[in-house]
RNA sequence: GGCCCUAUCGUCUAGCGGUCCAGGAUAUCGGCCUCUCACGCCGAAGACACGGGUUCGAGUCCCGUUGGGGCUACCA
């Protein structure tokens, strides 16, 4: 019994950073290729000489693993089905676009770009489609000669009459009338073939059973469809997945959206944020929960839970993702994290222990590793700057204060190092009792003279962690600034 | 403009003819917890685009309208 093979592919290409739509895609492409058992290939299509650039191909590599996919073929890890960068498959498709030539599925153009603007000016004068308007695919086999070696195109020979039928396994049949298909070009006049040819051959030599890509791609279906019929191959199962969305319910663009798979890891998203995110762009598990490994999507996965209205990327729902994926994690997972986060390194002094030490009180409060930077700001800024103002609770004067945080001062004074949580607060509330500033007030007070902010982590743990020596200081410092006469002029 | 796809709370979605005066998540607002923030917990508000059919019965099927999107390159 043969059982023919899932094989699919991610085809990115490398004319930009690494795009969130190629994670998205590929997300989709990769569980259905586990689902089955089947091969999951990476295909670079950098058909496009005056945009490819192998820099970006490397990034874009990186960029999918980073966010956590594999690939069983492409062209960093080899595979029997090679070379996986298009750049390098140019004979194949000589060989195949002359095959097309000589069955008479394609032909040559003359045409001039010029010419071809021309025409298209004087369509949309006439409001007619724009479409190639056929003037070499009429030349005489004697006036075709005449133009020698000149440089030319191979378009594809769209029937005149009919229509093709694509089946999508996502919808009913889609009819494409052939008077709405333009005779593609396939191969460009430098050498290269475009995506449609490209796309074609490369499927059908890699043996891909289907075809999972984006929505954008179904009007040229039909194009894809005859050059199978005219090579006599098999077209591949094909399933077009909705587009990502800006906010606005346009494509998902850079000019509105953040899109670089850099930017993600930049900002401190967790890799497996991000996948799972973008797994419920479109699709549910069928018990409806949300948040979920890569495995346990494939455990579930089918094809039949996919919708296909557009989604809009919503950067408030991964950030409420990312936080809980942050507090998952382990504190020592955490801190590791945070340590090889690029966003926060510089300020973490190679002081991994502090780090540590940190990371609990912020855990809760991080939403991505790049949050450690500002919140973890006053473990690091010595001194600290914050408005005098902000230690006088609601109406309270400084003179009150100095007293207030004097007297606290010597409390906490009389505590050696190093410092616990637990036992500062006793003496503090013990001494509150007494004084006559509310807890509320003190806490406060003590708040910013400790960290100069009004939101901070727990009070006395985060005074642990900041020590003796730091927080009486900051507590003179405190003091100090209170005394300070305001300046006049 | 032409062709094609698509349409449930602001957003992501569940719903595959009756169990839906539509459920969950997020965001928003309120409360609880509490030394602040956050986490957590509880609660509120919030949607079947519209119009025709089909059917005993429609968010669910069909048609139309409208909205949104894509394609319309020697870019992918």
């Amino acid at each position: 019994m043969t059982q023919s093979q899932v094989r699919v592919r991610i085809a990115p290409s490398p004319t930009g950073a690494p795009h969130v739509g190629t994670a998205y895609i590929g997300l989709f492409n990769y569980v259905f290729a586990r689902v089955h058992d089947g091969r999951c290939v990476i295909r670079i299509e950098d058909t496009d000489q005056a945009r490819s650039e192998r820099r970006y191909e490397e990034d874009i590599l990186r960029s999918l693993r980073w966010v956590g996919l594999a690939w069983d073929e492409g062209p960093d890890v080899g595979g029997a089905y090679g070379p996986y960068r298009q750049s390098e498959r140019l004979s194949i498709y000589r060989k195949h676009v002359q095959q097309l030539l000589d069955s008479g599925a394609a032909y040559r153009c003359w045409c001039t770009p010029e010419r071809l603007e021309a025409v298209r000016q004087q369509q949309r004068q006439d409001k007619a489609p724009l479409r190639y308007d056929g003037h070499c695919r009429r030349l005489a086999e004697a006036e075709a000669k005449a133009h020698g070696d000149q440089p030319s195109v191979v378009r594809l020979k769209v029937p005149e009459d009919g229509g093709t039928v694509v089946h999508d396994a996502f919808r009913d049949p889609i009819t494409i009338e052939h008077g709405q298909v333009d005779d593609q070009v396939l191969l460009k006049s430098d050498g290269y073939p475009t995506y449609h040819l490209a796309n074609v051959v490369d499927d059908h030599v890699m043996e891909m059973s289907h075809v999972i890509r984006a929505e954008e791609w179904i009007s040229s279906t039909p194009k894809h469809l005859m050059l199978y019929h005219a090579f006599g191959w098999a077209p591949p199962v094909f399933m077009h997945m909705p587009l990502l969305r800006n906010a606005d319910r346009s494509k998902i663009s850079k000019r509105k959206n953040p899109v670089s798979l850099r930017y993600y890891e930049r900002q401190g998203y967790l890799p497996e944020a991000l996948l799972n995110f973008l797994a419920l762009m479109g699709w549910s598990m069928p018990d409806e929960r949300e948040v979920f490994t890569l495995d346990e999507m494939i455990e579930s996965f089918s094809f039949d839970r996919i919708s296909l209205g557009g989604p809009v990327f919503d950067l408030q729902k991964l950030e409420w993702l990312n936080g809980m994926y942050i507090r998952q994690l382990s504190p020592a997972a955490l801190s590791e994290r945070l340590l090889e986060s690029t966003r926060v390194k510089s300020r973490l002094l190679n002081d991994s222990a502090y780090v540590d030490a940190i990371t609990p009180l912020l855990q809760e409060r991080l939403r991505t590793l790049g949050d450690f930077q500002d919140m973890a700001a006053f473990f690091y800024d010595t001194p600290l700057a914050y408005d005098k103002a902000m230690l006088l609770p609601k109406g309270r004067n400084p003179r009150e204060a100095v007293k207030v945080l004097t007297e606290v001062a010597e409390v906490l004074a009389r505590h050696a190092g190093p410092w616990h949580d637990a036992e500062l607060e006793a003496s503090v509330r013990t001494y509150v009792e007494g004084a006559k500033w509310p807890g509320r007030d003190l806490f406060m007070a003590l708040r910013i003279a400790m960290t100069g902010r009004t939101a901070s982590p727990p009070l006395f743990a985060t005074m642990q962690v900041l020590g003796r020596d730091l927080c009486l200081s900051r507590l003179e410092d405190a003091v100090a600034l209170l005394q300070k006469p305001v300046k006049s002029g």
